[in-house]
RNA sequence: UCCCCGAUGGUGUAAUGGUAACACACCGGUUUUUGGUGCCGUUAUUCCAGGUUCGAGUCCUGGUCGGGGAACCA
């Protein structure tokens, strides 16, 4: 009845195919115009950048229509799945700012069910056991174009396959033994619709049902079923699960249960990233990186170490949309998705990752003043605070230079700059290592150019940023570049000769602003002129802080 | 060989038979006590061939190219 409440919600994105169909579901009346979506994830691994579209997609039409998402831990395959990930998955779906209603939901749940739903299919005579090994039924099955052939045990009746499952569930047979496949069709042109595995013998602990399965049912028996159970409307998954799509209607006829229906989408592709679980394994496995949350990473814990904001990534998971084709995303967008949202919110600080000396030759030897800094110039509510500023201060290494041309707009000889919330200074000297290395830059200020209260008249062309010696804490930064140097990191053979051997640079005895030595886990900073940083949690101790750098800011400066 | 899906600027996404647009990237200008931000602007797009139609990115046919498809994985 309310058809146009959608409307009155201002969305200058345009809609997606998936919300088109749902749109028109509701207007047909279909599944009740209700909408209750799924995220299913097998917790063998760490969540990415590529799951984090997923979840935005399945989590955010539901909200969008007013109807829930389930969170489904598709947990079939006891052997590769553990309560580590289950927990970890949590974290960072909850962190990405999704919730569940504190129902969480396991396939493992219907274990019962399912395998009443087998003996159904059994019984209708619609699934038998097969007695031969995984070899042989590779064999029978054909190729594209080339129709499979039937087993010899796909004549069995419902009785003595109900028996024999029986036995498999009872633990009699071995695993591999035997298996329970659906009777569908050995000629299909699909090769999932020819007799599909949908049991196998496993005697494996399940991290939730412990011993008590020594069956379990295949993904494709599982998937749809689970879906139906919790009268799920829209199940939204990756591409690669079209071909799967009739075998997923094909048991929800067989067994007559609740029509959820599947929609597939592309799954995010991002240039100089892989997306792989088990590529990305391989990555902390071989120690390139130093844990799954590592902050070169595109797994969604890297990103949050690396300082991704949750806002951030749900706006790049909206502006990238949502289709059938296959893509491959700039990252350039992700970074502009964080530094659009980090310029609204990150402090300002100053900090100096490269110092040398800057010593103001007319400024009193005792004298020190605070200077009024803005936190954040595009919030105003984020107030100010006050600098010390003094006579020997630090400054950046690369904002001096000796030969240079019109373009510089830095310290040079001859040159004058304005030291950001402070003094204009104009250059005297400069003190040179035997490498020829500037160590140290002497400048003379103008008094009456004090920041605010300026009525020198003189409008220099460059501001610096610095920080007062006397006050200034240490600090590590670490510097990150994108882990691959190939846009397609997967093109030519291994990834792993693609590795940029330059992602990580670690800077020692940086100099930063006194409040940064209280710098809490969480917090978005801007060091001034360099980009936006943020606690690194695992590599900081007390007194001395290590900052990740998130991304740089960008920088217009062709010179 | 067969089946499924797709093809719009550099990268993505819209346009649902009626002026091909938006974002990012790029380039230029402007503002600026961040070479950031903001603001303004430039460049650049419908895979090919037929057909239907007054009119096709959109519908039909054929082709080309790309992706997916045989696991007791999900």
């Amino acid at each position: 009845m309310s058809d146009t409440s959608s409307e009155s919600v201002p969305d200058a994105r345009p809609a997606n195919f998936i919300e088109q169909k749902i749109k028109a579901d509701i207007s047909s009346g279909k599944h009740g115009g209700r909408v209750h979506t799924r995220f299913p994830p097998e917790p063998n691994g760490y969540l990415h950048i590529g799951h984090a579209k997923a979840i935005c997609v399945s989590f955010g039409l539901a909200k969008q229509f007013g109807g829930k998402t389930n969170l489904r831990f598709d947990d079939t395959n006891p052997e590769k799945e553990s309560l580590e990930y289950v927990n970890a998955i949590k974290k960072d779906i909850s962190w990405l700012g999704f919730d569940w209603d504190g129902d969480e939901f396991y396939t493992s749940d219907y274990f019962e069910q399912l395998y009443n739903y087998a003996c159904k299919l059994i019984s209708k005579g619609l699934a038998y056991v097969d007695d031969q090994t995984a070899e042989q039924i590779a064999a029978q099955k054909g190729a594209p174009g080339t129709p499979g052939v039937n087993s010899a045990y796909r004549t069995r009746s419902a009785e003595e396959n109900q028996k024999l499952f029986g036995e498999m569930k009872a633990g009699r047979c071995k695993e591999g033994e035997r298996v329970l496949r659906a009777k569908i069709d050995m000629g299909h042109v699909n090769m999932l619709m020819r007799d599909p595995v949908i049991y196998r013998v496993k005697f494996v602990n399940h991290h939730r049902t412990g011993e008590d399965w020594v069956i379990y049912p295949m993904y494709d028996f599982a998937h749809g079923q689970s879906d139906s159970i919790e009268r799920i409307t829209h199940s939204l998954c990756s591409l690669e699960f079209e071909n799967h799509r009739p075998l997923y209607n094909w048991f929800i006829r067989a067994l007559d249960i609740y029509p959820s229906e599947q929609t597939e989408f592309a799954r995010l592709n991002l240039n100089y990233t892989i997306m792989s679980k088990r590529k990305l394994l391989r990555l902390v496995e071989e120690g390139v990186v130093d844990d799954w949350d590592d902050p070169r990473m595109p797994t969604i814990s890297g990103l949050r170490r690396r300082g991704y904001s949750a806002e951030s990534i749900r706006v790049f998971s909206n502006l990238i949309g949502v289709a059938k084709r296959n893509n491959t995303i700039d990252v350039s967008l992700l970074e502009w998705s964080l530094r659009d949202d980090l310029n609204r919110r990150a402090l300002r600080v100053m900090a100096v990752l490269n110092p040398i000396r800057l010593v103001v030759l007319n400024y009193p030897e005792e004298k020190m003043e605070m200077m009024k800094a803005v936190n954040n110039p595009e919030d105003e509510a984020a107030g100010t605070r006050e600098i010390p500023f003094g006579r020997e201060l630090w400054m950046e290494a690369d904002d001096f230079r000796v030969d240079v041309n019109k373009k510089w707009f830095r310290l040079a000889p001859g040159r004058t700059v304005r030291l950001k919330f402070a003094y204009i200074v104009q250059y005297v000297n400069h003190l040179q290592d035997e490498q020829g290395n500037v160590t140290e830059v002497h400048v003379n200020y103008l008094p009456n150019s004090r920041s605010g209260q300026d009525t020198s008249g003189v409008k220099p062309k460059g501001t610096l940023h610095w920080v007062a010696a006397d006050s200034a804490k240490e600090a590590e930064v670490r510097l990150y570049d994108r882990l691959f140097k190939e846009a397609a990191p997967e093109a030519k053979g291994d990834f792993m000769d693609a590795l940029n051997p330059n992602s990580l640079k670690i800077l020692q005895g940086c100099k930063v602003e006194p409040c940064l030595s209280k710098a809490a886990e969480g917090t978005y900073f801007q060091f001034t002129r360099l980009g936006y940083f943020t606690l690194d949690p695992k590599h900081s101790k007390p007194g001395l802080p290590v900052f990740n750098r998130s991304v740089s800011l960008k920088d217009g400066w062709k010179g």
